[in-house]
DNA sequence: CTACAATCATGAGGCAATTTCATTATTTTA
DNA sequence: TAAAATAATGAAATTGCCTCATGATTGTAG
């Protein structure tokens, strides 16, 4: 017994435990194998003589032990995440820029909470958003204007290195008394009646446009709209049907305003990349800062997937 | 760089390295060795990227950056000792019965404080000393009026295990002006026209009379105390010496008060081991207490050295 | 109710990380 | 200044963790 020493490894298992409910999930999140995980957890239990999980559900419950160890773990965790930063801090000092370059409209739903975490652990370094929707956000990296960018692809380019964010579903959302609207999944033609409504930036920039529509030569009716909840207003209204992200419209599909579809058979996937120059690259705050955004979208969008 | 994530081993060493001063020192507590720790700690150096440690001095120091990784060690280690004590508690439930059989007179300098940190932490379980010095505290044990005996010898008898505490040196004690207060190293024949001052107990449990005395057939003058502070006084009045532990007369000594020798060209090392019955070796209010005896001791008392 | 999909458990085997060993370098002490 | 103690280093060995492959179990759809 107690053969197996804990260590900090286990902590984060039990966080992703208890933030994905499954081990499978979990494993993915900590990009570990589900056995890894299985075996890994078998030990922890095996070491305490207890159990800490009922495994027969789904999500998977922890024990009153279990529960005293996750306590442990969130704690723990951050605590020593502080301590890294404190290092990190006095290795590079206090200061830095941090000016973000944004092409997507609803990436601001994420990136709001994330800079205000973000500024609580680096206040000196001076945060700053590039506005306007450039077509070329990299070109902004390497002009100097902007120091992180956000896409949606990493195009492989002298001088910049791309870090993987997250990756999501992007959902066909439309009336609850649309004619297809019980259609679970729609093909590109579906839409070719339509109405597509988008926010107002070049084509490029859609992903349904860019990885769909134009493929299948599908061209319908176009519509824009700068804000979220006014396209979400719209497609309730009938008046078109539009391309969102899973996690920016499940409260509105959780509260019945909308009804949503898959797109093509495998679901649109969507990624998002944060892209430095390779001289930024090894940056404690810049590591930082992009921790901040996955720990951050984890933990509060729904459907968000793991991006190698 | 970042390759070996920290974890809780990580910060055991630092811990160690605090208390002890020294990298070989460090490695006997944690039971590696030395080469192991040097390059532990070198891994973490270069993770951080950062100097962790002056090494040119003794005790070494910490740097900034080393103390705030202590500082991280000594918070994660007690939050992570706490919870499992509570899981112990969950497994074994909160009550017990742990009557303690002394028959050394010193040993009360390091359990009462023992006892007393142990007593927070498991405030069910029945805490006793069973007084009177016996000469064979292990049969209290088997009788079962005691549950944990403290004793200086592990031998072997069936039902019982021993789980060792620590080592130390025994000192011989004599007024500053003695003759021989000069001379760094005391053999038996030294003695031979001493008055030995001691604790009234059976000769068997004097490691000077059993192990030096005894067998060089020297057989000095007798004069006994119950109290640690009147043998002191007895030795500094000039009226004999005393053999007695040096973390019990270090205090003695560096006030100037008395002075000591090594006895024999080796030292006179004393072992201090737990005997318990063997179906209490698994409980956890147990290993708990032995482990907060343990860390005390090592943490209070000077020159203490770990025993396998 | 059965079949399929997803999740979890388990044992064997491979591999990488850590430890030990052997040695050299450095510092402290006598 | 020599000797003793302590620390660093590289190579070899061991340990332990992870992956792979597979079987078991649970949940779900037809």
């Amino acid at each position: 017994m107690m053969q197996s020493q804990l260590e900090l490894r286990h902590l984060k298992t039990l966080l992703a435990l208890a933030e994905c409910g499954s081990v499978s999930q979990a494993a993915k999140r900590v990009f570990l194998t589900q056995s890894a995980l299985s075996h890994q957890l078998k030990a922890l239990e095996e070491a305490y003589g207890l159990a800490l999980f009922e495994r027969k559900t789904q999500p998977l419950r922890f024990t009153p032990a279990g529960e005293r160890l996750l306590a442990l773990a969130r704690d723990v965790a951050a605590r020593v995440t502080q301590a890294e930063r404190d290092l990190a801090r006095l290795r590079e000092g206090e200061a830095g820029e941090l000016r973000i370059a944004v092409e997507c409209h609803t990436c601001f739903d994420w990136l709001m909470p994330a800079m205000d975490a973000f500024r609580q652990h680096w206040p000196a370094v001076e945060l700053d958003i590039v506005s306007g929707f450039h077509a070329d956000p990299v070109g902004l990296l390497l002009t100097r204007r902007a120091d992180l960018a956000i896409c949606s692809e990493a195009e492989p380019q002298d001088g910049v290195v791309y870090q993987p964010l997250f990756a999501y579903e992007m959902v066909l959302i439309m009336a609850k008394d649309h004619p297809l609207a019980a259609k679970p999944v729609w093909q590109a033609g579906d839409l070719a009646d339509e109405t597509l409504i988008h926010y107002p930036v070049p084509d490029v920039m859609l992903d349904l446009v860019r990885k769909v529509l134009k493929p299948a030569g599908v061209n319908p009716a176009r519509r824009t709209s700068e804000l979220t909840v006014a396209i979400i207003q719209l497609v309730a209204s009938r008046r078109g049907v539009a391309a969102m992200p899973f996690w920016a419209v499940k409260p509105y599909l959780d509260r019945g305003y909308i009804a949503s579809a898959r797109i093509g058979d495998a679901g649109l996937q969507s990624e998002l990349y944060a892209a430095l120059r390779q001289d930024d690259a090894e940056l404690a705050y810049m590591h930082d800062f992009l921790h901040t955004v996955r720990e951050q979208s984890f933990a509060t969008l729904p459907g968000l997937s793991v991006l190698a």
